[in-house]
DNA sequence: GCAAATTAATGATTTATTCAAG
DNA sequence: CTTGAATAAATCATTAATTTGC
């Protein structure tokens, strides 16, 4: 095939369009770790990709950031909150076996979880994930140390559903190679979070009222 | 504020409508392992995901599909065949330092890239992930046993763009905490891919081209 | 009894591994 | 073999539980 990665490329490419022009400035001399300030790795120019709305991380300005957060609708700053009835349909699912939907049966799932209160596709993708990935962990922490009883953990019990009494392995198959499509929408992104990792953090001080849901 | 793990879920959820009509097959009686013939365990009514059986690196070049349209612009069922303008725009961010774009970023290449050739925003997302953790790995490699003569890979050397000749550490800085946000399209699915060896295939004939957007 | 501080869960990302197409 | 695609593992980050000090 002759494939001898050549790359020539012909320099018209930039002929289109500004693209994304970037600034290059330059990693700094040298900064071998410095994970703090991270922000200055990003010190692109990429045109527009981050809106004039979005400031840095501080929305001090009329804290218009809804007056109702929780309870229902997480206004686009929060993550996920399963409601109980999402995650009894979600165990469900799962019990019944499936372990990685794919993106047509991610879509229903979500379409249907929607009723009961906000959630995205890709949280029941995560969901999976997560679930998926703890419940193999808990399993393999309990053959280690297990002079215990089987308890089936039985995560809920929502519907006779009838399971037999015997847990069922799940046997998660390693590696189906499934063939799902999917595409990246990105929503907003930047801020709205806030890396406490350091000490940089912007004083963390907001009270949270956790009030029950 | 006794909450207690309850889980208590209120039965009703099902009466809102059919869901997803999961078959329910209910497990086999006792179906411990039997990890071969798989299909069992994923007896749902969701549309079948995938066949069991991994036939390994059988390679027989069978002929697959009648018509191979791996022409140029796989037709929506081979995997992304990046252009050299698209390669070549790859690797200048990607020395710019860019080395997980964010949706935003996705969304932009992605119609840029789009000029050149068919693509997709998760061709774009898969390729940083993978460029970058192959020149990881190729650079541990050779840190190992540089006695190889190394080859230089130098992937392209597209445009001068002024490297100042020191490589620039390209700084990895470990989990830098992006705040991402994506959410799942799901386009087509369901096969549409290969998964070749495999007879049961419900014959999708919806081409339903992906590209959109 | 509350509310801050601490811990436990778990949602969201990133990295490592693996499979498979060309 | 190279590399696109996909999954699993590791980890970060945020929210809910819980504990603790008034």
């Amino acid at each position: 095939m002759g494939s001898m990665k050549v790359h020539q490329l012909a320099r018209g490419f930039w002929e289109h369009e500004p693209f994304l022009t970037l600034g290059f400035k330059r990693l700094r001399p040298l900064a071998p770790k410095l994970a703090n300030t991270d922000h200055g790795a990003a010190s692109f120019d990429l045109k527009s990709f981050i809106r004039p709305d979005s400031g840095p991380r501080n929305l001090a300005s009329s804290d218009e950031k809804k007056d109702s957060p929780q309870g229902e609708t997480h206004p686009g700053g929060t993550r996920w909150n399963p409601t109980q009835e999402q995650i009894g349909i979600l165990e469900m699912l799962y019990r019944g076996g499936m372990r990685t939907p794919n993106g047509q049966q991610i879509e229903d799932i979500t379409a249907q979880l929607s009723r009961y209160g906000k959630i995205e596709g890709k949280n029941v993708f995560y969901w999976f994930q997560n679930h998926k990935a703890r419940e193999r962990q808990k399993q393999k922490r309990n053959s280690l140390g297990l002079s215990h009883s089987p308890r089936t953990p039985s995560p809920v019990t929502i519907i006779s559903l009838d399971t037999r009494g015997e847990v069922e392995r799940e046997e998660d198959s390693p590696y189906k190679r499934k063939c799902r499509s999917w595409t990246f929408e990105c929503l907003e992104l930047e801020d709205s979070r806030s890396c406490r990792e350091k000490g940089d953090r912007t004083l963390e001080l907001f009270p949270l009222h956790p009030e029950g849901r």
